[in-house]
RNA sequence: GGGUGUUUAGCUCAGUUGGUUUAGAGCGCCUCGUUUACACCGAGGAGGUCAGGGGUUCGACUCCCUUAACACCCACCA
């Protein structure tokens, strides 16, 4: 074995003899007992990130757990076309060679997409098997394959024949960038600093004017109105009469409204009904004229007069706003912060337009499902608790979205997607529905019919996904509907929590009547050192790849699991890697002694290996160090077992990091190394195997590899460790006497800068055979030469120097009388004993406490009084 | 405007239903160390009024109220 792991060297070969092996692939048992969970796609825009790296690390720790707990397991993959993200990054890629989009036909521009999304897609699951994702690649899905489309269409087609899909003129997110239509949640609110603009809008026939203020100047060339509060004296003689647009001189009708508040801007309110949601309201209710005055990019249309029509937003709001200054009519300009919607894909400005849209109505009662409306479907599995989110909080934030949640606009006007199975009689204008091509109309017969150019929100089609990858609508898997769905667990970042998870029960809901998944376990976005979420743009972005490149996979997975919390943000930079890179380092060189040097398993026979793996005969267990570290491990393996089955990974990770380093490699293994010490190697062969599983779900790469070792079987597919009933309980108590000793020993000899070895006197006390049984392990741990015991403190102690442990005395041979050396750190010691004899004092003369508190904690507090004045007590005499 | 989270050592974070001698870990820092598994190491150490203020309790890092700072989510406020 080499000094160091180097990770490279193994990693590859381990995952393809896992792969080769078909130790992904669901494996029946007899319980029964099912455990299915389905990766969330990755997009195939890019490479993978850092955030997937933690969603493969986390789901690969549940799903090895599961599968060494022999659950029938599946954890299918699959990647998500992405819609609006792909055919943006496919244009960009179009732009670099020069090309624009409109010089491809459609056909053209989706193969391009498809291009692209098989080398991505080949990228992202190399990226995902370098992390070790032990994912079942026989079921691969991709939301646009033959299955997944099929499912998409049956999905629509029924919402459709049931009134849930419409089709309507709405005021919808408009993105010019995109030019497209996005959904509520597509839109990001920003705050920006802007200003606001108080204009004069002149009365018709009159001196009077009225004073208006926005924030948005160049949308008055689509003002039908102003509005203003039918309770607000000032403007009382308004109502009724007509105002003057500037600059384009057209007539506004001047109108009453609930909507406006008196106290926001001027109370007078400009009223665009094409541009503004709540204009839009106003606008219908008071039968306005509906002025759209952008192009599909954004710009300004002929709507806007001669001279401003082709310019850009910004350019034409200069252009306004020095327009009216000249003409008087800007009265003065505020600086203020205001939030503007912008595209979660481009962040480019949301433009509110007025356009025919496809929906899905969410507050329609639906027969089949109890008259429920797809909002109350959704709400209820949550509040019936047919759906578990871990952490809980973020259910309210589940039931807040619900409450907020308007139709769902879901055609979208680009060209990679699944194209609406939506058909137009251009004859006598029948839409048909159809998941089969239409050639013909099924009213007038007539065969001038044409396909809907629109394509579907991406979020349609991930949906479907936990069900559409089993075989949903045309049973294409098997049993996998019957044995998998609904999925046990879905496992994502709380960022997607209404994009994805709500649609998945969305439609699941709808199709079934049941949950898609039992449980929601929702982990915390990755960020760096400063607590910034990590962005390309930010470029404070760590290449998981790199990383693993650099410290292993093992490695990457640990850093992103330790010390993390469920739904809390994880802070990762270098050194934390780097960190969890020198624990694998030193679990290799555990296994380095065990196996190079000490060959421990050089005489074990196939037929001992069941033994090695799971019961462990305990009864003669004879020294103390040896039944500390069974009971220890015992308490390991019940600990861990019970922290993964809560969602804990990141204290199930710390406590087998703690007991890997300290416990075992630097107490247990360097009492194992001493020459008198009675090795017990069957013992350490047990340890070591635990180990090994214990650690398997978490650092996959080398624990398998140091596991082929000694056995010709998969770690992979070996069983979890199980617990022994008889432990040594007064193990821990007494080992730790030991270790106290030997601590403050060796914490003597640092003080008084003493390298060599010492002689040592022991006060002789009922607990002494503790240590008499233990001599060689105390003498080598902490550097003595000779030990001596004494009934008495002798008269000469002047070449002594005191150490009092445990209810231990001592009497370390220095040779000279150096007392003033250590003083200090005597005095401090004495300092906090005394402290803490002085609180727990207090708190035995409180009246209130021995009347109230249980017996167990005044005793525990009784005898806590009683060791630390007996040690004083050593210490001072 | 509504909601959620965070605030614990110089830095990054753990801390299960309130009671574990002196509140933990990693990194960093200081002092030692060429003991044949490991310097990606070993031994030891310094460093904390657990954000501030109230309250409940015999007892609060932990439960309740409140204030502050920061982060995030939601909301149509001109």
């Amino acid at each position: 074995m080499d000094k160091t792991y180097e990770s490279k060297k193994y990693e590859k070969n381990i995952y393809l003899s896992w792969e080769k092996n078909n130790f992904f692939k669901p494996k029946s048992n007899e319980n029964n007992d099912f455990f299915s969970i389905i990766l969330p796609p990755p997009n195939v825009t890019g490479a993978l990130h850092l955030g997937h790296a933690a969603m493969i690390a986390i789901e690969d720790i549940i799903v090895r757990f599961k599968r060494m707990n022999s659950f029938e397991t599946l954890w299918l993959p699959g990647t998500d076309h992405a819609a609006i993200a792909t055919q943006n990054v496919v244009e960009k890629k179009l732009k670099l060679e020069n090309k624009k989009i409109k010089d491809l036909t459609r056909d053209e521009f989706i193969k391009e997409c498809y291009k692209w999304t098989e080398e991505y897609h080949d990228k992202i699951v190399s990226q995902i098997k370098v992390m070790g994702g032990s994912l079942d690649w026989s079921r691969e899905r991709f939301t646009m394959d033959e299955h997944s489309s099929k499912a998409v269409y049956e999905f629509f087609e029924r919402m459709y024949n049931d009134g849930l899909i419409y089709k309507g003129a709405r005021m919808v997110n408009w993105c010019p960038r995109c030019m497209s239509t996005l959904s509520d949640d597509e839109v990001e609110h920003k705050n920006i600093k802007g200003n606001f603009y108080y204009i004069k809008y002149k009365i018709k026939d009159s001196e009077d004017f009225l004073e208006i203020a926005t924030t948005r100047p160049e949308t008055m060339f689509g003002d039908t109105a102003i509005a203003v509060s039918p309770k607000d004296d000032r403007y009382k003689d308004f109502i009724g009469k007509t105002a003057i647009l500037p600059i384009l001189g057209r007539e506004l009708k001047i109108i009453a409204d609930e909507y406006v508040s008196l106290d926001i801007g001027t109370g007078a309110l400009k009223i665009t009904p094409a541009h503004d949601p709540n204009d839009y309201e106003i606008g219908k209710k008071h039968n306005l004229e509906f002025i759209n005055i952008f192009d599909k990019n954004g710009n300004l249309n002929e709507n806007a007069g001669r001279d401003f029509k082709g310019m850009q937003r910004e350019e034409a709001r200069e252009k306004i706003i020095k327009l009216l200054e000249k003409n008087g009519d800007l009265l003065k300009t505020e600086k203020m912060e205001h939030s503007v919607g912008t595209c979660y894909r481009c962040s480019s400005l949301v433009e509110p337009s007025i356009s025919e849209q496809w929906f899905v109505d969410v507050n329609k009662k639906i027969k089949n499902r109890e008259n429920k409306s797809l909002k109350e479907l959704m709400k209820e599995a949550v509040e019936n608790k047919e759906i578990e989110i871990i952490p809980k909080r973020f259910e309210k934030n589940y039931f807040m979205w619900i409450d907020n949640l308007k139709d769902w606009c879901i055609s979208r006007q680009i060209i990679w997607g699944h194209r609406l199975p939506v058909y137009y009689c251009l004859d006598c204008g029948e839409i048909i529905v159809s998941q089969e091509k239409v050639k013909e109309c099924k009213s007038c017969k007539s065969k001038n019919i044409k396909q809907d150019k629109d394509t579907l929100d991406t979020w349609f089609s991930s949906a479907l996904w936990p069900f559409s990858t089993m075989g949903w609508p045309d049973n294409d898997r098997g049993l996998d509907f019957e044995k998998f769905f609904p999925n046990t667990l879905l496992e994502t970042g709380y960022d997607i929590l209404f994009f994805w998870v709500a649609r998945m029960i969305l439609a699941s809901k709808y199709l079934f009547g049941f949950s898609p998944f039992k449980k929601v376990y929702l982990h915390g976005l990755v960020c760096d050192k400063n607590s910034k979420k990590m962005s390309k743009s930010k470029g404070n972005g760590i290449d998981p790849i790199n990383m693993v490149e650099k410290y292993g996979a093992d490695a990457v997975r640990m850093s992103l699991i330790s010390g993390t919390t469920p739904g809390n943000n994880i802070n990762l930079y270098e050194e934390k890697i780097e960190g969890y890179r020198n624990f694998i380092n030193k679990l290799w060189n555990i296994f380095r002694f065990i196996y190079d040097f000490e060959n421990i398993f050089s005489d074990v026979k196939i037929n001992e290996m069941d033994k090695l793996e799971n019961t462990y005969d305990i009864e003669n267990i004879e020294s103390l160090a040896d039944k500390w570290i069974i009971t220890r491990l015992n308490n390991v393996i019940s600990q861990v077992t019970k922290k993964i089955n809560n969602y804990k990974f990141g204290e199930a990770s710390d406590i087998l990091y703690d007991f890997v380093w300290k416990d075992f490699a630097s107490w247990y293994i360097e009492i194992y190394k001493l020459d008198n010490y009675l090795n017990n190697k069957e013992l350490l062969r047990y340890v070591t195997v635990n180990i090994l599983k214990l650690l398997h779900p978490f650092s996959p790469f080398i624990t398998e590899n140091l596991w082929q070792n000694i056995f010709n079987n998969y770690l992979i597919s070996s069983s979890w460790p199980s617990l022994n009933k008889n432990i040594y309980k007064e193990s821990e108590k007494d080992f730790n006497i030991l270790k106290n000793i030997i601590s403050s020993i060796r914490n003597t000899k640092n003080q008084i800068k003493i390298n060599k070895k010492l002689n040592i006197l022991f006060l002789e006390n009922k607990d002494i055979n503790t240590i008499k049984d233990n001599l060689e392990i105390i003498k080598s741990l902490s550097g003595l030469e000779k030990i001596e015991f004494i009934k008495s403190i002798p008269e000469n102690i002047n070449d002594y120097i005191k150490v009092v442990s445990s209810n231990f005395v001592m009497f370390l041979e220095i040779g000279f009388s150096d007392i003033e050396k250590i003083k200090k750190e005597r005095e401090k010691e004495i300092k906090i004993i005394k402290n803490s004899i002085k609180n727990i004092e207090n708190k035995l003369n409180n009246k209130n406490f021995i009347l109230k508190a249980p017996e167990e904690i005044i005793n525990k507090e009784k005898e806590k009084y009683n060791y630390l004045n007996e040690k004083l007590n050593k210490i001072l005499n």
